[in-house]
DNA sequence: TTTCCATATTGATATACATCACATTAAAAC
DNA sequence: GTTTTAATGTGATGTATATCAATATGGAAA
């Protein structure tokens, strides 16, 4: 356990300093969670009582349709942040499911425990607030992607950013991560 | 100016609480700027020096792709944040176009004087941090409504959510907005 | 190994939406 | 107030992508 809060705090550090106390401090605050594949981290409608931070796996955000049609809001794999953050922030009920691709690890935050560490240890609110920010400019992009681009080139541009995630996840997952059907999909670049 | 500036205090005050040193601190970090319809805020290719508060008005924020065409990432109005996110944060030359659809005016914030107030005054940190989330959130929605929702369901969307902005902009920048033809969109509903 | 279920491919057809062209109306600019 | 420009509406046609259907492939489980 003590190598997994070792990877934590590394990841605390690469945006901001924390002093021995300080991170003994926040540490305390988090949970452990193990999950194996195709287990659930979310559920809509149940209670979203944490924000996870990824230390091993992989998981999918998503929300199912009307007509039981599967749409990938995000993937999320080691180093990751992942939650129902509208839910988690409102403390209302799930909207959206997260499972797993494969067997994983998290820490889990409460929305008591963050608001603690953010107002207690000043350092943590700032490694928030910038990668929350980084969060922000991504879904920025991700949405001129959607409304620029064509399906094609979109999963081009994916299969550039983020190809290991394309090899840990089965295609017709980045089919509706895309917005694009797996028939479409199957039927590109080659 | 100084109901300008009790605007922004009551912004950040919705948030969280500074004490009177604190706020005389954080407001000596913003420039006032006013702009004309039609007028510039930020353009492609030139530096992105300020995240902009709007005391009045109202902005798009769109690129333009190899056809011309516009794409619409954010309209922005009183009491919103608007930027070329990316570009600021970075520092580097725009990558979007902000201009005014109409005579407005800004309060204007540096990135340096940015990370200046939220290191000294840790609750304008957790005002960021707490703003960017809700930014973050809002942002998914838009993602899933894209990858979801039909043109048209998506234009009724936002008729319910935002039908002061309707007023405020022609329907053609709606369309641009939602991701579809104007064309198409003025056969919808009626 | 053999069975089984998820995943991927390929063809035929349907549809939402884009594009082009032109008419109409409303709002700026002079 | 007249002219000019921007915004909106409507028909005809084209296209990217969805959907339906059938088959093929591959990895997991018994």
């Amino acid at each position: 356990m003590e190598d997994k809060f070792q990877l934590l705090k590394q990841h605390f550090e690469e945006i901001v300093s924390l002093t021995d106390e300080e991170w003994n401090f926040v540490r305390s605050h988090f949970e452990f969670k193990s999950l194996k594949k195709h287990q659930f981290l979310i559920q809509v409608g149940q209670p979203v009582d944490f924000e996870y931070w990824i230390i091993k796996g992989l998981v999918k955000a998503y929300s199912i349709d009307e007509k039981g049609k599967e749409h990938i809001l995000q993937f999320a794999m080691e180093n990751y942040w992942v939650s129902d953050h509208c839910a988690f922030q409102h403390q209302e009920p799930g909207t959206i499911f997260v499972d797993c691709l494969e067997d994983s690890e998290f820490f889990c935050l409460s929305l008591e425990n963050r608001e603690k560490i953010c107002f207690e240890v000043p350092a943590v609110a700032n490694f928030f607030r910038i990668k929350s920010n980084h969060g922000y400019i991504n879904l920025q992009q991700r949405i001129l992607s959607l409304l620029t681009m064509t399906a094609e080139s979109r999963y081009e541009y994916l299969l550039n950013k983020l190809p290991k995630l394309i090899q840990r996840v089965p295609k017709k997952l980045i089919a509706s991560y895309l917005g694009v059907s797996r028939e479409t999909l199957s039927r590109f670049n080659s």
